[in-house]
DNA sequence: TTACAATATTACTAAATAATAATATTGGAA
DNA sequence: TTCCAATATTATTATTTAGTAATATTGTAA
């Protein structure tokens, strides 16, 4: 590890770009978004109607899940068809459940813990 | 899955839960913070020090973290020593290092595709 | 060509977030 | 008690982000 983390560029730099990513997943409809593309690709129109989001918001979620390289578009014909460019994505928001999961069960027994003082 | 996600109140709240604890993920002070704390506890000021921040915003980003019970706060004279709950979360941010990482692998290829078409 | 459907983009507003500076709290030592 | 160091909190401002509505683009079919 470093000893001055905030004079080295590198490490600091990196810590963007994960933020940045994990930008692209602290949003519910976006994980809504990926959920929805693990099973496989769809279109814009079946996104926004199972989500039930408006066209123009599906779009501007999408469009941030593209830029960050997390999902990739496929025309055809007049519509395009989302899909998640690898199965990472979807195991990260998996063991990011889990963590929660976790700490949420952590927290539970804490309440126990608080209630049996007498 | 469920048919109708936005309808189904506890997918969806699933959802928010999560992109709430991404949000503590998506910055990257926390994040250095968080990967601070990796080989153990540290005081406020060893933190603010090391990663030269202000102690008031420290300690922000620690309430943060700290309210999403990712880290955990141990009290010592005057001083106030900071931990990880859980090496979960570390080990999260690592398959988020590594999922970006395959990414821009990917990119990278892309780029030389883009390169070599003559 | 025109018309229409699907998608993307833009402009705007409202809400959330981060940083700074200032102030408050807490604990230890004189 | 008073003083000081460490930490937490608050108020304020600036920036970012999300949502809506409106508009632009793209592709298909008549």
């Amino acid at each position: 590890m470093c000893a001055n983390m905030d004079t080295d560029t590198t490490t600091s730099e990196v810590f963007q770009v994960q933020a940045e990513f994990c930008k692209c997943l602290a949003d519910p409809k976006r994980l809504m978004i990926i959920h929805e593309l693990r099973l496989g690709e769809k279109s814009v129109s079946e996104l926004s109607g199972s989500l039930g989001l408006k066209q123009s918001n599906t779009s501007q979620h999408l469009a941030v899940l593209r830029n960050a390289g997390i999902v990739e578009a496929r025309r055809e014909g007049s519509l395009v068809f989302y899909k998640l460019v690898s199965e990472k994505i979807a195991q990260a928001c998996d063991l990011v459940r889990e963590v929660i999961a976790t700490h949420l069960q952590k927290r539970q027994l804490l309440v126990k813990d608080l209630r049996q003082v007498k």
